[in-house]
DNA sequence: CTGGTCTCCTGATCGC
DNA sequence: TGCGATCAGGAGACCA
């Protein structure tokens, strides 16, 4: 599943291929991934210039899990307009020559827009996004102002979680008397951590998941902070040296098959100790930790 | 405001 | 081999 990672990733590899792209045409198959902040779906037409049809991509930003194309309108009295991406759970971006065969059969089920790109060097694209199970979607705005100020855009956001620092990540999640791993769940306190790398940050930090923030000494948040940004690096430079050219790429399936040491691993022993893992669930969402190594 | 629970959705996996 | 049940999970809605 998309994590930070994965859509740190996916902005490094498209912004070469999309910046200076203009946007040719845009073809929407459903109509509810695109929705509006504020509301669960728009409930209004969805004009063809939200999805930056006629617009020149000018840049690719990203907080947390949360990725914005940012584009110029063609016309120079016209507004620019961002469109933000949010991947769910099995969302992907695809980007293929034109020449490419186009997607059919089973990968074609779940293909929810479509944009047909001229790239800078006049290269053309096609750009799909698929997203089977649907909690991933589109959210246009206006500017990358309307993004940042806008309820339902990046406002609610909090720092993004590879550069958080440890005073940063103290004050953020001290806001909150719930488990140490459902406050690092939330992206507003912090951006960007996803189930897996909270589990994996919190082992490799040496704390229990189940600890309160206000009960954390200065030292464990100083690793805690390290170890967050320390997987989140670890797992984008993993990815980046396993593929090559993604606009070849048929997907990023398998791209970050880095070992995982405790998410996933539950009853298997830990790499520390021997000792099995422990499953529960905390925040909603399945949590694997040592009691041995992350002593309550 | 806070924290807990529910909901959305489909594909993979499990048990029989 | 088939098939129903179960599970996975980001984030917003909803409620006490």
């Amino acid at each position: 599943m998309p994590e930070l990672p994965e859509i740190e990733h996916l902005r490094r590899t498209l912004a070469p291929v999309l910046i200076g792209a203009r946007v040719l045409s845009v073809r929407l198959r459903r109509r509810d991934i695109v929705r509006v902040a504020g509301s669960r779906i728009a409930r209004r037409g969805v004009r063809m210039r939200d999805l930056l049809e006629g617009a020149v991509i000018r840049d690719i930003a990203r907080r947390g899990k949360s990725l914005a194309v940012i584009a110029d309108a063609e016309s120079a009295t016209a507004a620019g307009r961002v469109l933000a991406l949010h991947m769910g759970m099995t969302g992907r971006l695809l980007i293929t020559p034109q020449s490419a065969p186009r997607v059919r059969g089973d990968a074609r089920r779940h293909v929810h827009c479509e944009w047909v790109l001229r790239a800078a060097d006049g290269r053309p694209l096609r750009m799909i996004f698929r997203d089977p199970r649907r909690f991933g979607g589109l959210w246009p705005f206006d500017s990358m102002d309307d993004l940042l100020a806008r309820p339902g855009g990046w406002s609610r956001l909090g720092p993004d979680a590879l550069t958080i620092e440890t005073r940063t990540l103290r004050e953020r999640l001290s806001r909150t008397s719930q488990p140490i791993k459902a406050a690092l769940l939330n992206q507003t306190h912090v951006a960007g951590v996803g189930n897996i790398y909270a589990d994996e940050a919190l082992f490799a930090s040496r704390i229990h998941p189940m600890r309160r923030p206000d009960d954390l000494a200065p030292g464990e948040w100083r690793r805690m902070a390290a170890a967050v940004r320390g997987v989140l690096q670890r797992a984008i430079d993993a990815g980046g040296s396993t593929i090559r050219d993604y606009v070849d790429a048929s997907g990023a399936e398998g791209l970050f098959a880095v070992e995982h040491r405790v998410y996933g691993r539950g009853g298997l022993p830990c790499v520390g100790c021997r000792r099995p893992l422990n499953v529960r669930t905390i925040g909603q969402r399945t949590t694997v930790y040592c009691t041995r190594c992350q002593p309550s």
